[in-house]
RNA sequence: GCCGGUGUGGCGGAAUUGGCAGACGCGCUGGACUCAAAAUCCAGUUCCUUCACGGGAGUAUCGGUUCGACUCCGAUCACCGGCACCA
């Protein structure tokens, strides 16, 4: 569940290097004041999730990174500053907060970096989360780190070794012949990114299909409730309708066609689904996926030949490649003729790749008049066109709109949606189809061929019984060993491991484990369940914790997981929710998508670029704050922004601008900050913290810290700062700056902890002022601005306005048409 | 090809519901401080025009709706992301 794979040498910019402690002047000494107060929040177990009845739950997550060796990115603190900076916000207005964070640690890197060199993924696995762990924590991020999960951890894959065993009780995981990508020159399958050109990543030998037994998880069977559920949930459009698509709904028809027979075959007949059965008149021929069931059976003995090279040709062909030559239409007449039971005409019978096994029937009735695909077969393949709507011009391409029907019998003259809807009567009545909906989500292959993944807790037994491994047993332990080795069958490297494989019941029996086990998006499916109880051994987690915590109120990441990890998750807990487990329909509430932070090349991220940023190079030299407030400030969160060394720069210079507003240069409270307030500041700082306020709660921090500045700049105008003023600044800059605001909370001669200290209030009566400018424009264009009375009476304002002398330039002798008042902003004077 | 998103100064970006385009930051220019520089503080900075007051143009391009459009509608162009014959 990882996004930044890649890293490199931090790219050093000496020319901005010159915040070193080494002048006379106390200046701000980041890497002091940054390890102090980390060193306190830990011995203090600062945020530790409090539970208090009295107070609100708020649950704020990011997504677990998965921990490569290259360690931490840029691009990880975006979205986990975002979410510290909720954290600390909802902590300071009073409420219990829940922000974990975990690691995804199965995958494919450690399997492979084990594989090379012969180390245990489990030890390497463990050194790249210290080092995660100890960036994450030189940033200051607040996390309970009681409830630290690891997908790797036994007593932590007990438990999705369980909720596999539940949906196997319920017929939810079944096994399947499914196609992987086979290298016999590895011994092993790889996955479909290690896959180029139709050859290995790794050594460049060919890969081929090859059906194999694997476990599936049926999500088609949520696929409705997957759809409608969208519209609980408060997350962005777009995500939202990516979910749509993949789940791809279509209404239509599935229509029941014979094999055309003679006295010497018995009757055989298929099923067709097609969105269009209005237009089943003007089926011309029929396709059927090569890999049908049926084709071996009816295709005569003079296309035999012919029939077999074409789903030859077609076995050796990626699933990339076949739709990389979909241009051109390829497919090979069976012989056989199906009767359409509308007319009973003869349709010749053809397969092609262009229809596909997997969806609908895997059968279709060929429209070419009126559907493009079929258009360009007939096309190729001379077949006859028959239009049976009106509008468009078969000769020149597919009409695929409404119209008026022809050529169609009883559903001559009606038009598209009272031609369907007859149709499917017609057909219902006659016994030989129905209405049906299709999705294109397909079910979800779950096993992988791999070592380091959850094993599956399966036994098939020598008498061809399949059990789960009891619940008591769980967890099912992933054996260890320094030598993991592909098994050159196709089966993971745990058949290498016969001690573990083999085994023997009560009675003798003999059986072998599951050697597949799980795909990376297991574990992520659940974890958030799991922070809330991560120490339960009884469940995966308590229902009444659960009730407290659920569903997450703020889930940011990469939109990189816009359908897969977020339809999964939502699959699981629905799954979780149907039996009990879980209190809610959905796990995430509110879910937002940070952007990428690319290079100051403007191009992403890449190790071959040479534009990595590295955080650790960036604490060191600027501090932890300065990259919490540059991030933040860069622009909107969902953006994709270039990094600037001297936008860094810049936020470092404002750190250390308000630094100096309070601090003098022996370290000690200026003596301008006073009990006195003068209220030059009043109308400002209320402002602020009302801005503040609202752009921190809608995730709109660019604009937060920049009214934030706004109130430095005014502070340094003034001679006298009220200290309550100074005191709500520090509190509302803390969760982009903790440690900084910390240092200077404490300077203030506080003992108590600022996490907890109250979050500011505004008074409203400072923000209404007693004089509005109203602008007067003539004719749309902005002449004159008037100060006048707030709320002054609309009659008088025009009046008022039309009286200005600048303004009768512009009005001349022409004459008034119309004048548009908008009380305490507008006066449009509009003339001819 | 289809779906989604984005186009605003030299740069990153602001702009409630259609009502002052350019907040804030970067960069640049000038001033103060300094022997000098850096740092810091203050001021200016969309473009054209004007000594100035002021005026004109301007939110990718073209058109429309409106008293009024960065904002709404239509077309076009560019870039980014996702999907891949889903019947």
């Amino acid at each position: 569940m990882d996004q930044f794979l890649s890293s490199t040498a931090f790219k050093g910019n000496t020319k901005k290097s010159v915040y070193f402690n080494g002048g006379i002047k106390m200046s701000y000494n980041h890497t002091v004041v940054e390890k102090k107060w980390q060193r306190n929040w830990k011995a203090a177990h600062e945020f530790k999730t409090t539970t208090d009845p009295n107070k609100k739950n708020y649950y704020a997550l990011d997504m677990f990174p998965y921990p490569s060796g290259q360690g931490l990115h840029v691009g990880h603190p975006e979205g986990y500053t975002a979410t510290d900076i909720t954290a600390r916000m909802k902590r300071a207005q009073g409420y219990n907060v829940l922000h974990p964070m975990g690691w995804d640690a199965f995958g494919l890197p450690a399997e492979q970096y084990a594989l090379n060199t012969g180390h245990e993924p489990s030890e390497f696995t463990a050194e790249n989360i210290a080092n995660f762990k100890r960036q994450i924590n030189s940033l200051g991020f607040s996390y309970d780190w009681d409830r630290e999960l690891n997908t790797t951890d036994p007593s932590y894959y007990k438990w999705t070794q369980w909720i596999f065993e539940q949906m196997y009780k319920k017929g939810l995981a079944y096994e399947a012949e499914v196609a992987v990508n086979w290298s016999p020159d590895l011994g092993t399958v790889v996955a479909n990114e290690e896959v180029i050109d139709g050859k290995t990543e790794r050594g460049g030998f060919p890969v081929y299909r090859k059906p194999m037994r694997q476990w599936m998880l049926k999500i088609t069977a949520y696929a409705q409730r997957l759809l409608d559920d969208l519209d609980l949930i408060d997350w962005p459009e777009s995500i939202k309708e990516m979910q749509r698509n993949w789940i791809g709904r279509s209404e239509g028809a599935e229509i029941d066609f014979d094999v055309a027979t003679d006295q010497t075959t018995a009757k055989k007949s298929f099923t067709v689904f097609t969105t269009r059965p209005d237009t089943l008149f003007g089926a011309s021929y029929v396709v059927m996926a090569p890999e049908h069931e049926l084709v071996d059976q009816i295709t005569t003995a003079d296309q035999k030949d012919a029939v077999a090279a074409y789903k030859d040709e077609i076995s050796h062909k990626s699933d990339l490649e076949r739709t990389d030559l979909s241009k051109d239409k390829t497919g090979v007449f069976t012989g056989a003729y199906a009767i359409n039971p509308a007319n009973n005409e003869k349709l010749p019978i053809w397969i092609s790749d262009y229809v596909l096994v997997s969806y609908g029937t895997g059968a279709i009735m060929a429209v070419p008049a009126h559907d493009t695909r079929d258009y360009e077969f007939a096309q190729k393949f001379n077949l006859p066109i028959k239009p049976v709507l009106q509008g468009g011009d078969v000769t020149k391409e597919a009409f695929t709109g409404d119209g008026v029907h022809i050529n169609s019998d009883f559903l001559d003259g009606l038009d598209k949606d009272d031609a369907i809807k007859k149709m499917i009567d017609w057909l219902a009545e006659k016994g030989v189809g129905e209405k049906k909906v299709n999705f294109k989500l397909r079910d979800w292959l779950f096993s992988r061929q791999r070592y380091w993944g959850e094993p599956i807790p399966v036994i098939h037994w020598e008498d061809g019984e399949t059990t789960l491994v009891p619940e008591d047993e769980l967890p099912l332990r992933l054996p260890k060993t320094h030598d993991i080795k592909p098994s050159g069958t196709g089966e993971s490297p745990l058949a290498n491991l016969t001690d573990w494989v083999n085994v023997v019941d009560e009675n003798g029996r003999k059986g072998r484990r599951e050697t597949n086990t799980m795909p990376q998006w297991a574990g992520s499916s659940w974890y958030y369940l799991r922070y809330v109880d991560p120490h339960n051994s009884e469940k995966l987690a308590d229902f009444d914790k659960l009730k407290d915590w659920l569903p997450v109120d703020l889930y940011i990441g990469g939109a990189e997981h816009a359908v897969l990890h977020l339809l999964y998750a939502r699959f699981w807990h629905k799954f979780l929710y149907d039996i009990g487990v879980v209190p809610t329909p959905e796990p995430f509430q509110k879910l937002y998508n940070q952007g990428m932070i690319l290079g100051d090349n403007h191009e992403k991220m890449s190790k071959s670029k040479g534009n990595v940023v590295n955080p650790d190079e960036v604490v060191e030299q600027y501090g932890a704050d300065t990259l919490r407030v540059y991030e933040m400030f860069m622009g909107p969160l969902d953006a994709s922004i270039s990094w600037s060394e001297d936008g860094l720069a810049g936020s470092r210079r404002f750190l250390d601008r308000v630094w100096r507003l309070f601090i003098d240069d022996d370290g000690k409270l200026r003596d301008r900050i006073t009990t006195v307030d003068d209220g030059r500041l009043d109308r400002v700082y209320n402002q602020t913290v009302k801005k503040v306020t609202d752009d921190f709660e809608d995730l709109h921090f660019n604009t937060g810290i920049s009214q934030l500045m706004v109130f430095v700049n005014e502070a340094y105008k003034v001679d006298a700062l009220p200290v309550q003023y100074v005191e709500g600044f520090v509190k509302l800059l803390a969760p982009v700056a903790p440690h900084m605001m910390a240092e200077i909370w404490e300077k203030l001669g506080h003992q108590d902890s600022l996490t907890y200290a109250k979050w500011p209030t505004f008074d409203a009566k400072f923000l209404v002022a007693d004089e509005v400018e109203v602008i007067v424009q003539v004719n749309g264009k902005l002449r004159v601005k008037l100060q006048v009375a707030k709320d002054l009476d609309q009659a008088v304002l025009q009046e008022q306005a039309l009286a200005d002398e600048h303004l009768k330039k512009f009005i001349g002798d022409k004459k008034v048409v119309k004048v548009i008042v908008i009380p305490n902003k507008i006066v449009n004077i509009v003339v001819k």
